[in-house]
RNA sequence: GUGGGUGUAGUUCAGUUGGUUAGAAUGCUAGAUUGUGAUUCUGGAGGUCGUGGGUUCGAGCCCCAUCACUCACCCCA
């Protein structure tokens, strides 16, 4: 047989595992729906240069290309052939790449139909993003984003909402232990203002952020490679330590801001967020302000969030930020300010599959299966079969003359919870055999009596 | 891009200083049981030891190359 296998860092998903990710996704649609939220979807290949200059220069080179169809080297000047330096001669041979992320797809669209489009506009978008990434543990060449944005306006409402979802989306998925972590772009301005690295900005975030995940030492180490002293890291950290409630933080950090304009709008926003999620009616559980949270993508400019799971070995599952102007990349004039956030598809699911929090339910094909015994019992299960269907309960009746250890073998490796047995007596009292795997238990009953039990399970 | 690790049955893995016919668990399959799965018992099938070369009387084991997978770093979700 010939060796067949999949391309580096992409994946099937077969039955069980569709039935958990959809449980998933549309667990969070729903949350997304009941929010205003309305679904995109944009084409899974965009023009490249709608997608280079978006992502760096470390990001173009993690863009799938794709070749130009016919004899896409025909019009390609010979002396560029010559250099054999296949980054000149991309622009000649591909005009499209596959996209890599959902964000810049979404900019697009928005500059694209900005007159046809209500703003504010809330929309949300579940689908898969590719990246010639090196795989490993989490990490994939194809995997899913799944990211909502309102776009057109500067109300914290966003925010608050935001937090909502989350809370709302993890109860529903039935998570319970995580915590919400939350910081603002303006209060690490203000941080790098009073430890005097305004200049140096970026270093700064990128180092503290990976402070819960290397440490305190290796943060220093790296802040004073960069150039920092010992007396701006001795103040630094010395914020960065402090421990309290979230309300002994922001009375800490108004004491230390009193001199940084910055820094206070930072925490206005913050505790405007925090007075909006009261008036809701909800809690700040989960809700934790973490000054060291800084994240990767430079544009957000207010608020950012991060989810993280406790007690799995995963990273984080969601996360977010408010950004100035998402169609600033494609010079569009209008100003379209917005807060978006993104759950982990994949992650989430590992960290669900490590609680091992998924419904049973999940997972099973159909609630009944008919099984039978001769070519009679076949012909009245059909008619039992579909009255089922009729009542929608999912089942499917054995479509071959099997023996019945057999039939009952697919029952139970299909996860089928009940098996009703139709043999020459069924047939002829009309008294139907039930039973339920599990737990092996068996009833005589009617079909109504099973019919109404199903509704149970449905 | 940089640096580790691992390739043996469908799957997860044992395999002694290099020495007869390469094992286990699980899965698959047949039966014990002609109306009952999962559990129990009995039998059976299943391997070019990733690939190519080298050392040796002899290689799953040692050496070289190559490919695949995998983990970490950079970056990211």
């Amino acid at each position: 047989m010939e060796k067949v296998s999949l391309p580096k860092g992409t994946r099937d998903f077969g039955p069980t595992q569709m039935a958990k990710r959809l449980f998933l996704i549309n667990s969070i649609k729903k949350v997304f729906q009941k929010y205003g939220f309305q679904p995109l979807e944009t084409p899974a290949m965009e023009n490249l240069s709608t997608l280079t200059g978006k992502y760096g220069e470390e990001g173009d080179q993690l863009l799938f290309k794709i070749l130009n169809s016919g004899d896409f080297l025909k019009d390609v000047e010979a002396a560029k052939l010559e250099t054999r330096n296949s980054k000149l001669i991309t622009s000649d041979i591909a005009e499209k790449g596959l996209r890599y992320d959902l964000t810049v797809p979404f900019a697009r669209y928005v500059v694209m139909n900005r007159h046809e489009i209500t703003f504010p506009f809330k929309r949300y978008q579940i689908q898969p993003v590719w990246r010639a990434d090196r795989p490993q543990r989490g990490r994939y060449r194809e995997f899913y984003q799944c990211d909502a944005d309102v776009v057109g306006t500067d109300s914290l409402l966003c925010e608050t909402e935001i937090i909502l979802m989350i809370k709302e989306a993890f109860a529903s998925l039935g998570i319970a232990d995580f915590s919400i972590k939350i910081n603002h772009r303006a209060i690490l301005s203000g941080l790098a203002e009073i430890v005097g690295a305004a200049q140096n900005e970026s270093a700064l975030f990128v180092a503290i952020d990976k402070l819960d995940k290397i440490g305190e030492e290796k943060v220093k180490e790296e802040l004073k490679a960069k150039g920092f002293d010992d007396a701006s890291l001795t103040l630094l950290f010395d914020i960065l330590n402090f421990k309290g409630t979230t309300a002994e933080k922001v009375d800490f950090l108004t004491t230390k801001f009193s001199s940084s304009e910055k820094g206070k709008k930072g925490l206005s926003d913050f505790s405007e967020v925090l007075s909006l999620l009261k008036k809701f009616g909800a809690t700040d559980e989960h809700v934790e302000f973490d000054i060291s949270l800084a994240r990767g993508l430079s544009y957000y400019t207010g608020c950012i969030f991060e989810v993280k799971i406790s007690n799995v070995g995963v990273g984080s599952v969601s996360g977010g930020g408010r950004y100035d102007n998402l169609t600033a990349v494609f010079d569009s004039k209008e100003k379209s300010s917005g807060v978006g956030f993104s759950f982990g598809i994949d992650r989430l699911y590992d960290a669900m599959e490590e609680l091992k929090i998924f419904p049973k339910e999940a997972s099973a094909a159909s609630t009944v299966l008919v099984a039978h015994l001769d070519e009679e019992s076949f012909t009245f299960g059909l008619k039992i079969a579909q009255s089922l269907r009729d009542r929608n309960v999912a089942c499917e009746i054995y479509p071959d003359q099997s023996k019945i250890k057999k039939q009952l073998e697919y029952a139970d490796k299909k996860k089928i919870p009940f098996v009703i047995v139709i043999g020459s007596e069924e047939v002829k009292t009309g008294q139907l055999t039930l039973k339920k795997l599990e737990s092996g238990q068996q009833l005589k009953l009617t079909f109504q009596e099973i019919a109404d039990a199903m509704q149970l399970y449905k």
